[in-house]
DNA sequence: GCATGATCATGC
DNA sequence: GCATGATCATGC
């Protein structure tokens, strides 16, 4: 039979229903016999989706898989950790044109035309499985709650307005929140394109949502909360008109994790004009100035000045979260780190990140790393000052993301450290003195405190570290 | 005075 | 038990 015969084409809840077909299956328990020996191997289980179960050629243009309907479909993998099942890695949709994507606006984009309304499915990943043995575990249409598609719509506008600024090659996963523009293609030197506003060529990148975004929809679709967000006429609105505040309350679609709060209920909250990175820094700037201790009796914080998290308190605060976790950091996989300077206005100390894993690292590509992955990130620095009785008090708070050229620094250190882990040297990695970006240093309970190396050896444990000259300048310049 | 090494306190 | 954020101690 015409597998088109076996849903409606027209109809997205009828191909949702169609895909959950799949579930707790795999293509091989279904198709196996029409399996050719051509199909087994690596990366194409979307396509085998696509051919086998529903019954048509895969394209690549820029209209959604099922065009009838508006549906894009999106075959994704899933992993187990300690916590469940997650997202395994980020979603890629289609690849930016540099050339042609700047002309439209977020309504008429090519992400928008493709991707407004997602047929996701989610498989279950496993070391050493043929790709027609993952089994699905979640069949879902998806399609993006008003509050997440304000920001995906602002992250389209920072990606956009890199290319129109003739920026294309400085693009950044950590631009953006939701939607990331990450790198596609083999090689970066093969996949150079030409940008319209500069003569620089740019690595190609595609739209991509980030892995722990993701994650909301996968544990919302675990708990058994399949619905979809209505294409309402406050929808539509938002849709046609940039910025404006909607009077209308968001259906949002509340917490995914009973520990997670949004800081952003609903889209009224926005003035004209502001993104979410604005009205984040308009909330801090109310409290620039005030001390530590200011902070916690302003709040009636039950916390001591020693506790660990405390910053970390301090801050759900001032953006009024009272549960464990604020939702959009999350999703957005935003770090939040705290600096603090001295009353001159200098900075003491670098900035340590996780120790190197010295049996991980020399295995690692630079774009699957530990330290590539850290520094794509979005981060949310929150600024503190000694003033002259040595009281740390809030100067400001800032968005940043390490800048490509520095990002090209941050490579050459990465290469050099995993080159000496894969020697045994242990002892001539880069220092704080020798380069202006990033060094390794020692981090443990103490000098005893060792880890296996590739060599079997045993070394002191060490991190990866930020100069405090580049925070500062950082920091400075924004 | 500053770079580097070392370690503490907390919390998962 | 140990990673992490934070900060101290030393020695050039």
């Amino acid at each position: 039979m015409h597998k088109d015969l076996l849903y409606d084409k027209k109809d997205p809840f009828s191909l949702e229903n169609y895909a959950q077909g799949l579930l707790n299956k795999s293509l091989r328990d279904l198709y196996g016999k029409d399996l050719k020996n051509e199909y087994s191997g690596k990366g194409k289980l979307g396509q085998l989706v696509e051919s086998l179960h529903f019954g048509y050629k895969p394209n690549s243009n820029s209209e959604p898989d099922f065009l009838e309907a508006g549906v894009e479909l999106k075959t994704t993998p899933i992993k187990k950790n300690s916590k469940g099942l997650v997202s395994k890695e980020r979603l890629v949709f289609n690849i930016i044109d540099f050339e042609e994507e700047y002309k439209f606006s977020f309504n008429e984009s090519s992400f928008w035309k493709k991707n407004s309304l997602l047929l996701l499915l989610f498989y279950l990943y496993e070391n050493d499985k043929c790709d027609i043995d993952y089994i699905f575990k979640i069949a879902r249409l998806w399609r993006f709650p008003l509050t997440d598609l304000k920001i995906i719509k602002d992250d389209w506008n920072t990606i956009v307005g890199k290319i129109k600024s003739g920026n294309a090659h400085e693009i950044s996963e950590g631009d953006t929140l939701y939607l990331g523009a990450c790198t596609k293609g083999s090689t970066a030197l093969k996949s150079n394109r030409n940008q319209p506003f500069s003569t620089q060529k740019a690595p190609q990148r595609a739209f991509s949502l980030k892995s722990k975004y993701l994650n909301f929809i996968i544990s919302k679709s675990l708990k058994g909360d399949f619905n979809l967000t209505k294409l309402d006429d406050e929808y539509l609105h938002f849709l046609k008109v940039d910025n404006n505040p909607l009077k209308e309350p968001s259906s949002g679609y509340g917490n995914l994790f009973d520990n997670t709060e949004p800081i952003i209920k609903n889209i009224s909250e926005y003035k004209k004009g502001q993104t979410f990175e604005d009205v984040i820094l308009e909330k801090f700037s109310k409290y620039y100035d005030y001390s530590e201790q200011e902070l916690i009796t302003e709040f009636n914080l039950n916390i001591n000045l020693k506790a660990k998290n405390k910053n970390f308190v301090i801050v759900k605060s001032i953006l009024g979260i009272s549960k464990e976790k604020i939702e959009e950091f999350e999703k957005a996989e935003i770090e939040i780190k705290t600096i603090k300077l001295e009353a001159t206005g200098t900075l003491k100390e670098s900035m340590s990140f996780a120790q190197i894993k010295y049996k991980e690292i020399v295995n690692e590509d630079w774009e699957d790393s530990y330290w590539y992955n850290k520094l794509t990130k979005r981060f949310f620095l929150v600024i503190f000052q000694k003033d002259k009785e040595n009281i740390a008090r809030l100067k400001k708070a800032m968005f940043w993301t390490m800048p490509t050229q520095d990002l090209k620094v941050a490579y050459k250190f990465w290469t050099q450290t995993k080159t000496n882990i894969k020697n045994g040297d242990y002892e001539n990695f880069w220092q704080l003195k020798n380069h202006n970006i990033c060094h390794v240093r020692p981090k443990a309970t103490n000098s005893l405190d060792l880890m296996e190396t590739p060599q079997n050896t045993l070394e002191k444990k060490k991190s990866y570290w930020l100069n405090s000259e580049y925070i500062l300048k950082q920091i400075q310049n924004d």
